[in-house]
DNA sequence: CTGAAAGCGCTAACAG
DNA sequence: CTGTTAGCGCTTTCAG
């Protein structure tokens, strides 16, 4: 079988078709300047002959690489991987990303950097020199990473910023958390909840004080207090703990809490069962994530559904046309939605 | 920006060490024939300048691509995802074949096939042609399609079919189904269980019935029988329900239930409530995957566990050294093992 | 509107 | 052991 080479190249199309190499290249990328007839000519070798351009060689006469890149966390995805405790972000990202780039003639490729690496730089930049992506999917923490953006930036490779809104170069995405407090907080109003409880993340990540803000606005709107009714974890179960037992020992005890990940949530529950408390009866409880395992909890978990594909999906379109130029500054805004399930219920009387 | 070029190329590594281009390519690709004083100048100037070949570049001169393709079935997969069940299995395969990638300088890819469709060749192909890959992953169904398997031997890429162990082109793998199913019926042999039943998978996948070879082989070393005691599903919830009250309806009811996926094993639970049959007091099951919702059940989930991660890193090594000649042709086995957790218990009295 | 020439970054083949 | 030469398949100039 000896060296691979392509079995059908632009030459075979330009001869079949009696055209220059040109020709060709201009009908493959659909550019202007060419005759119908001759386009249809040119088009009929094509199929006839089953050619598909080699991205590697489209690549190096300097055109796109149809290559997205999508970067996550190394410790975090490997240790989710590993704990297979059903977290999907990855699937998510690859749901809405690789079926977008594959309606483009876009492939999405994904990569581990380790953001706490000195060598992050060194990791990223040889990522990108060996496969030269159209573009890079940031998601948090590395959005917000000014090493990695500014070498992103520096390189001129577009990218999108998940879950980061601060100004300087990238495109701004979010997955709507204000918004997505606001409406979780507001189904629990609906229900006649008056005292909701928030368990927020670490102020680290700009995304917990943005759902602080959602919930805040909403209970302000219906001239609720909020006061004392917040606290903070790391996303992590103990400190779900600690948090919930501090709420639910308030001497007004809330009827509801929302806490901003799964594992917190079940930290509440487990607080609530050890006080017993019914789940939803005496307590509502909603959590701030959506994945696989909340629908197998008793109750199932009335949750914020993150919309991790929907954004992954937009980020690679806005990506590819920023190959146009035309980059938003504006954050860009996808927002999530509420899935009930049976851990919210009518406020106890 | 302009058109983006490679920063650093063989060229200016070449300049800056005095050397020709040729040399730096020995260096870059281990090659023998270079002294080692001067790969170590040129090893420095490639530091130095933190050159990285561009794969493209390399893959234009005939030589690797450094991509290996995983193809997974694109309606089963995008199914998975949108369920959100916490099916982990392309995680899994990410985890074991992205990481051997890397560790080889090589990257992973998923491409989604329509197995149904007319156009599987047309599809694979041109996503072969566009990409190169050095070599391609199969999972069932794909791996015993002889289009796809005849397509890959005819262009010359190596490739590897994960759950076939048909003759023909390409590397056999199995997840060890037989071995598998023999030491999950081994463990109930050693609970005291003597009548266990086996809900099977279909006929047209090969490893349902390596499966049940697997349980046979068990029952007949500890001299048991095994007539009547084996249904076959299709591996979904409604048909274990069916093969499960077939079992339980038996004049002498099994003590223990193995079911060939987690769905026919949550079946088998939902039918041994009805009957009111305590788990694993009444009855034990044991599941034949080891997704993350196994654990969530209650009680959770003694199940084997299929190497995924394993199997695809094995691929991936055997798929890199393929380019050195070397395929096996017998079937290369990665073995699976039994997690045991709270659903199975000795027999009853 | 179409074609010809030049070159992207790298490696295979062949010289020295 | 090292260097030179010729492309790989495609797109970008720049001419017609």
């Amino acid at each position: 079988m000896g060296r691979r080479r392509q079995a059908v190249t632009i030459k075979h199309v330009a001869a079949d078709a009696g055209v220059s190499l040109q020709t060709v290249s201009r009908v493959i990328n659909n550019e202007p300047n060419v005759r119908p007839a001759m386009k249809e000519r040119v088009q009929s070798s094509i199929d006839k002959l089953g050619y598909v351009p080699s991205i590697a060689a489209q690549r190096m006469s300097g055109s796109r690489s149809y290559l997205i890149l999508a970067i996550n966390d190394r410790d975090l995805t490997i240790a989710d991987w590993r704990a297979r405790e059903g977290r999907d972000w990855v699937d998510q990202m690859l749901l809405g990303g690789m079926l977008t780039c594959a309606e483009h003639g876009y492939r999405m490729l994904i990569e581990l950097v380790d953001t706490h690496n000195d060598h992050v730089e060194r990791e990223l930049g040889a990522a990108i020199a060996a496969l030269q992506p159209d573009g890079v999917i940031l998601t948090p923490p590395h959005s917000g990473n000014p090493l990695i953006t500014g070498l992103l930036a520096e390189r001129g490779i577009p990218f999108a910023r998940i879950g980061s809104t601060d100004p300087g170069p990238g495109i701004p995405m979010t997955m709507g958390d204000t918004h997505n407090a606001r409406i979780a907080t507001e189904h629990l109003l609906d229900l006649g909840h008056e005292r909701i409880g928030f368990i927020a993340g670490p102020s680290e990540f700009s995304l917990s004080d943005w759902r602080i803000a959602g919930w805040k606005e909403a209970m302000f709107a219906a001239k609720l207090p909020t006061k004392g009714l917040c606290e903070r974890g790391d996303f992590g179960f103990d400190s779900g703990l600690e948090a919930a037992r501090k709420l639910l020992s308030l001497p007004e005890r809330p009827t509801a809490i929302i806490a901003s990940s799964d594992q917190m949530t079940f930290a509440a529950m487990q607080v609530a069962r050890e006080m017993d408390l019914r789940i939803p009866e005496d307590l509502s409880v909603i959590s701030f994530d959506n994945s696989p395992i909340v629908r197998f909890t008793q109750p199932p978990l009335t949750a914020v559904d993150q919309p991790i594909a929907a954004t992954a999906s937009r980020a690679v379109e806005l990506l590819i046309d920023a190959k146009k130029g035309q980059l938003p500054t504006e954050p860009v805004r996808v927002k999530g939605e509420l899935v009930v399930r049976g851990s919210t219920g009518p406020a106890p009387a």
